[in-house]
DNA sequence: GGATAAGAAACGCAACCGTTCACTAACAAG
DNA sequence: CTTGTTAGTGAACGGTTGCGTTTCTTATCC
């Protein structure tokens, strides 16, 4: 029954520029000849999952709509639910394809550089669109606490190993005092950039790194 | 002729019950015997702002929602929007009294004593269920930015100052090396907290402060 | 040329905002 | 004790927003 009342409606509207072959109803004289192509299968998901990030990045997790993403994206919501069953599966989809890559551990022979390598790649990390939308994500109340903590493993865990294996390094060349090789140390660097992150906003500059590294870092290591 | 419509809606309803007397119209027996009594003027005002914390603590922000907070208060919607004229206006004020309360500094003669008590009165605060909401706050991006600073120069620079004069005092009785007096390294015990605090979740334990003090701070300071 | 999927525009539904109203409890003045 | 004033309670209201769905038209691929 509602259907025909729908239907009903859409003839009563059709009315006004059909009257005659429904070729004709097309209004749209392609104001935008970019978008002009309609994109099909992974080239548009990649874009509803980049307009998805962009605007986690800029408005965050509670003002993302549906509506938002598909408009962001220059697609229909249906395009959209057609792919993710959610909103929720969306965007979990979205941060798992914003987690950063993990990269071969640098080498250079000194803990200092090595240190600032990694955090250097940590920075870059922290600073791109991906970063700020993991942010976002990471610390929103509203988001599942579970999803949140595999997240961190993934993200968090592999780089603090790294960090501890070039204190270790160091600690072998005599660089590292030796019971300055734990977590807790290696926590310093990216609890500080984080800190400079949430406190100051983006994008932290390099300068603070290498600061952080010359000024902090390396007394605190010494032996 | 809306107003009309709805007293009519109601006369409806008052003719279910209200039979002759209205004082007998009065439904409930008293199932709470707690909150019989009905709150005014100040207490009903702290209730509110209570129970608004509570729900940014546990909820965030993006879930507060005027309804919640009466309902959580156990008043009405017309009892907040009385002393509220928006829902942004109760959280400022909710947040404003959540700001934990300016102490005097310790001076206990040692620097690991002094740190050790500031970062401890710090802890304390994060671990606190106003700073849980105040977290839910400050990280929130759908919160005003300037607001968002406000805050943190209220809450963090008094802190920070606190904590170099602390430095500087243990620099003066040679505790602690000169060039280690300033901002970068003052930042680092409360980047640590709260970096734990993001990364484990509330509480914080007292063990892991003593660990940081012992562990970081102290070998990061001497001369 | 036909199958498939994108685009666009509605729809029903639910939640929530801010407002309003009638009723009632608390309090103060006489 | 009675009376008048103030303010809390509870329930609706209109309006807006967003979700997830549906339908129709149209572009693209095979």
């Amino acid at each position: 029954m509602a259907k025909a009342l729908r239907a009903a409606v859409r003839g009563i509207k059709a009315k006004h520029n059909a009257s005659g072959n429904p070729r004709l109803a097309q209004p749209a004289p392609d104001d935008d000849a970019l978008v002009s192509h309609r994109r099909r299968g992974q080239d548009l998901e990649t874009a509803i999952l980049d307009a998805t990030l962009d605007l986690v990045a800029t408005s965050g997790i509670g003002s993302l709509t549906m509506e938002g993403v598909a408009a962001a994206a220059h697609t229909g919501k249906a395009s959209v639910y057609r792919r993710w069953p959610s909103k929720e599966d969306l965007l979990v989809d979205a941060m798992t394809h914003a987690l950063p890559p993990l990269t071969d551990p640098p080498d250079t022979g000194s803990v200092r550089d090595d240190v600032l390598a990694l955090l250097r790649l940590m920075l870059e990390a922290v600073n791109s669109r991906s970063g700020c939308a993991l942010q976002a994500f990471m610390f929103d109340n509203s988001v599942d606490k579970a999803l949140i903590q595999t997240v961190k493993k993934r993200v968090m865990e592999p780089r603090q190993q790294t960090l501890i294996d070039a204190l270790a390094k160091g600690r072998d060349r005599g660089e590292v005092r030796a019971d300055a090789v734990n977590l807790r140390t290696a926590e310093v660097g990216p609890a500080l950039i984080v800190h400079q992150y949430l406190m100051q906003g983006p994008p932290v500059p390099d300068a603070y790194v290498v600061q952080l590294v010359d000024n902090v870092l390396m007394p605190l290591l010494r032996p």
